[in-house]
DNA sequence: GTCTATATCGGGATAGAC
DNA sequence: GTCTATCCCGATATAGAC
């Protein structure tokens, strides 16, 4: 089964991602990543020894991609708006080619919430300095006084939940994959533009 | 067990909706449901013969929630402002209380596509009415030409992904279950005027 | 309609040969 | 490290008594 040049760790890893992030922990099933790293069941115990061991792994490895990538383009000294057009386009574009892992993460949250928390901790990710960093860089940039908080969740909401529906919006709206390929596509300008036009109009309102 | 007034098969159809909500199609189990119900394992398959056919009934009742008190909205003859801020603020406090629907649904159409297409096209869901409606609608108010489609997924996405990321926000944010009630509160100011903020600002760019 | 008992199968996990 | 064989529990589902 030498059939690349990964090892076989490896592979069981990358199979389980595909298994956990379609199914999730409940629906996926190890015989199902066995068969997908084109390995044995047992081989799969013997590296990761239980179920929750290799969820966590790939849980631990699908949030990392997300927040290294958010943190990179947050705290880099772009200004804000330029931050908001490359942050949506990013990850619309890294979503729609990974549209599992949204979902996955929310999921493993509800399902293994004491497992995931351990995780954060041990990854330390703070939260804190990044809403300071939004809020004072509106502030300077913009002269708007927003609470980072909403701004952050509305960033958020309206890059990943379109990801999350896509079935909901193929179906609603009948749209084929690639009527689905363009409408993200769009999404790139829209929602920057939105977001953009909304701080706009905050600051029409504190100018009356 | 005649504790309440409801009849057997009602309480059952309730016990499944709280498990379903929480656990999933795969990690909700018939005991469970029996156990939540007060009635013996065997009964639930008397009035529901399967797993999914009791499955199928708790969707269509979470999804029909939903898409009633939409429509009911957004077809009202409300001017399209008052529309944006009602629906908002009653989602945002329906899916409070109902946390776990929204997630429900969109697994659902994951775990379920083929189940949940057949009960979509029975209870003849049709968007391009309410896409044509709210098009033409922002055009006549706003004298604004924007895609509907795009607007629609915007107030679904603000209003619905901060409650399908409680646990994320809560873990993140370490945010207490009153503070994140108190966030939800804030929300339904926040997100109307984020949108209705976004919209003044394409007035503004057509003005230009 | 409601219960007990049981059939049947699938899936996680382990033992042990090679 | 990799495989085969197997254990054992848990879960859906059914049969049948009351």
């Amino acid at each position: 089964m030498e059939n690349s040049t990964s090892t076989t760790e490896e592979r069981i890893l990358e199979a389980a991602k595909k298994v956990f992030h379609c199914k999730g922990f409940d629906g996926a099933r190890m015989q199902e990543i066995a068969d997908e790293a084109g390995v044995n069941k047992s081989l799969v115990h013997y590296y990761y020894r239980n179920k929750d061991n290799i969820f966590q792994a790939v849980f631990e490895d699908a949030f990392s991609k997300l927040i290294t990538k958010l943190n990179e383009i947050f705290y880099s000294d772009l200004d804000f708006k330029s931050k908001i057009t490359i942050f949506v386009s990013y990850y619309v574009s890294f979503l729609s080619e990974n549209s599992y892992i949204p979902l996955f993460i929310l999921n493993g949250l509800y399902e293994k919430p004491d497992m995931i928390k351990a995780m954060l901790k041990k990854k330390n990710f703070a939260p804190e300095k990044l809403m300071e960093q939004i809020r004072k860089q509106v502030k300077e940039e913009l002269h708007l006084e927003i609470d980072p908080f909403h701004l952050y969740i509305n960033i958020l909401a309206l890059s990943i939940f379109p990801v999350i529906a896509k079935p909901l919006i193929q179906t609603i709206f009948g749209y084929s994959n690639d009527q689905l390929k363009q409408f993200n596509e769009e999404r790139k300008t829209v929602v920057p533009d939105f977001i953009l036009n909304a701080l706009k109009g905050y600051e029409n309102e504190h100018r009356n």
